[in-house]
DNA sequence: CCGTCAATCCAACATTCCATAAAATACTGG
DNA sequence: CCAGTATTTTATGGAATGTTGGATTGACGG
């Protein structure tokens, strides 16, 4: 192991790397942990897979260094190890956006057809909150929403769109974000509110990459 | 399949690109790629594999969408199918660097010590090329160097050092470079070379970064 | 048309990986 | 120290992957 070309180990230990990414369950952990830290059972249950396979799964991880563990009472919490693997999974998604057919079929026929409209920058964004034009629209659940949000921004899940349309102010424009580029909360956000006449447009990412650049976040209670 | 939910479709695409690189024959095809483009021949003889592995292992990257193929005659020539792809394993290197104990032992044990002076970088060594201060050294074999190479540099490859040093202005200071971040080569080149009295530091990527870049490259005659 | 060479396809085998269930461990609150 | 809950470990079967050698295809040069 040790006495070989050390070319080959680096590559050895990159690959590894990619293979505790290469699977979609994983993926979608990973997903879960950048929103904030999370335990093996509420884990579990977001993606909807056994505890135990979601264990594995985040065993997995941990040992190439992807997510870290921390254990509290009972509940052991993973979180991200690093905001690199942001990076990772971000440049995983640039190569399949602009070579695989498969994932250009889907967001034609999916994202496109719910927002048609140019999302908003992060910058842009951060522009218009100081000069107080836009209102920042958390359809995320209410969990996630406490574990960390865009500062200023007011949480409002998508499953409570529909009951809770009077807290939305219909004049301000809108901009809706929640876990990532292709989460579908925001897209689905987007399409019922503007059927409802309201003025709103998506943020180009999620709270993930508006946390990891170093923008204003703020969370609810300090509370585990 | 077509029927699933969209993000799981996503991630199943986006796992299908991780796993075409989560293999170290692989990241070293990639890598050989990056110089440019090439045979399963050749290929299979710089990653030390059979022709048939090879041709397996290429074949995989392709139906990704990872590399592209092209046939001429007898041959069929593999390239990067996008830069994009240059940036995932980049990506990948860096999650590693951070979380890899092994990682961090190898660098140490091998890189380190053949070079501890902080590398250039592309913007610097494209400034003092303009004002005339260096010389740009390429160390790969002369077919790489064939295929392209930073505008201006000479080529030495490492195997043929000791024999071509009058090659080299002693007084010029040398910047060299080779395949990416962890070639060894420019490394035992900056450790000979340095050994010799030479004032010699690292780029600190190679070629296929900076003609990603978009910085001013050459090729030598446009045959093949 | 035949022989040759590059590359791919195919079949077989070993290896690794994934999901599930059952057992073991870690911690908490009596 | 016991009962109960959370998580990890272990074992197992089945699926997927990696490697190899031999057969096949496609292209070139007589």
């Amino acid at each position: 192991m040790s006495t070989e070309n050390p070319k080959q180990i680096l590559f050895t230990q990159f690959a590894a790397v990619a293979k505790a990414v290469a699977h979609p369950h994983r993926l979608e952990l990973l997903e879960q942990l950048a929103q904030g830290e999370r335990s093996v059972e509420v884990l579990a249950d977001r993606v909807r897979a056994t505890v135990t396979n979601a264990s594995q799964h985040l065993q997995h991880m941990r040992r190439a260094g992807l997510v870290a563990a921390r254990r509290s009472g009972k509940f052991v919490f993973y979180r991200l190890a690093d905001d690199a693997v942001l990076d990772l999974v971000a440049a995983l998604r640039r190569v399949a956006e602009t070579q695989s057919a498969e994932v250009d079929r889907v967001v034609r026929g999916y994202f496109d057809q719910r927002d048609t409209l140019e999302p908003v920058t992060r910058t842009e964004l951060m522009e218009r909150l100081q000069a107080g034009l836009v209102t920042v629209l958390d359809v995320r659940p209410a969990d996630e929403f406490a574990l960390g949000h865009v500062a200023g921004a007011i949480n409002l899940p998508l499953v409570e769109l529909e009951r809770r349309l009077a807290d939305l102010d219909s004049k301000h424009e809108i901009i809706a974000y929640c876990r990532g580029p292709y989460c579908v909360l925001s897209y689905e956000a987007v399409a019922r509110l503007r059927a409802r006449g309201f003025r709103i447009r998506r943020l180009e990412d999620g709270y993930p990459e508006w946390r990891a650049a170093g923008l204003p976040v703020e969370a609810a209670s300090p509370s585990a």
